[in-house]
DNA sequence: GTCTATACAACGATAGAC
DNA sequence: GTCTATCGTTGTATAGAC
């Protein structure tokens, strides 16, 4: 096909290289293997990125600008409280892990780890993505703050709640099976089941502790 | 130098290669890279390891082998209560990552990302190696569990740390700051304390609850 | 903007003398 | 068990015609 300005394969190419550094990594993803798949020359790849590491850039922009489209709409399609919202996120990533057998993670984790130590632009993005993810759930927190106990830390908590995911696919991934993830995902629950019913919180030193039942059906 | 067994050798090669993955990951260090640094010659490492991935199983048995010198031993030295023996364990992981400037977080989560899909042999041993910290850490929960609630699943609650050690130092390399550790630990920490103070805790669909108040200083 | 052809370094791994 | 020398492949990246 080919367009006047080359979009299409700009985009062909970042979306190849999206899809193999999910699946190998980005080291272990070749030039020559990006370009085979996407049925593209190198001079074409090298007239759009000057590096392989312009691609990985690229690649990291587009999850950012598409966090909603890839990872949100599919889970506010089915759910509208924000709380559950949250945790439809999280099972999200649950379906990806069960979907691909254990192969593909979180695709920001997994280049975190891998290249954390590299230029500094590609940090700045990964940076980026995971702060994008954590407000959105603070978002979520907030709206459902009426549930929570008033002096929660809503972007700490929200941090909180990353932690654990990036971990429990991790452990499921290492694992081969879901049951790391489902536990880790019960453990998060439970915790914010206790805020929810508790009226308290926070993971400061703070030890002030009142007695507060009822009974709640989050 | 040189003894019968070429065990010093050996042991090097192991050595070096371990502090080499560590900060810079298994597919980006070269074997040329590793007996360079070793001041061995490539006809000595192959010797002992056939491929680069039995060195590489070597490594991972290393820290299999080696998880009380590494890590217990120091932080059982300094504390003799088993539940703050836990977060002995999880403050030596802050100490590294500042020690480090972040260069270096778990060498296991590490390469857990980077090389699941590999070798049956290879995930095998990074599940070992996950299965011995939580048993470790759930022996002392085990010794606490005087002060936990009766009905705690402790294997599923030490999984549940690990995870979120695991995706805190992910996020902690990322920002090159101590604060997400900080905060996943401080939200354990308090969740961990809610479950003392409360006498309930598990994170199954359980939603018994019954009051039972009282100071903790733990 | 895309093509073919290729440069040049690094990769994992090996051969064979000692 | 260790040495030197090197094989064959793949890596990223480039040159220059079209």
């Amino acid at each position: 096909m080919g367009n006047e300005t080359g979009t299409g394969t700009r985009d062909l190419l970042i979306e190849t290289a999206r899809d193999l550094f999910l699946l190998q990594g980005y080291g272990a993803t070749g030039v020559a293997e990006i370009v085979r798949v996407a049925g593209v020359r190198p001079g074409s790849l090298y007239y759009f990125f000057p590096t392989k590491e312009d691609l990985l850039i690229a690649v990291l922009e587009w999850y950012r600008d598409n966090i909603y489209e890839g990872l949100l709409q599919p889970v506010y399609e089915r759910i509208d409280d924000p709380l559950e919202r949250v945790f439809g996120i999280l099972d999200g990533y649950r379906q990806m892990l069960l979907l691909t057998a254990y192969d593909q993670g979180c695709p920001i984790g997994n280049l975190a780890l891998e290249v954390t130590n590299s230029h500094p632009r590609v940090r700045e993005l990964l940076k980026e993505n995971f702060v994008q993810w954590t407000d959105e759930v603070a978002r979520n927190l907030t709206l459902a703050a009426g549930r929570l106990p008033a002096e929660i830390d809503i972007p700490g908590l929200s941090e909180y709640i990353l932690s654990v995911m990036e971990g429990a696919i991790m452990l499921a991934r290492t694992y081969r099976t879901i049951d790391p993830y489902d536990n880790a995902i019960a453990h998060l629950r439970d915790y914010v089941d206790r805020m929810v019913e508790d009226g308290t919180n926070w993971a400061k030193p703070s030890r002030f502790r009142h007695a507060s039942d009822g009974e709640k059906t989050l």
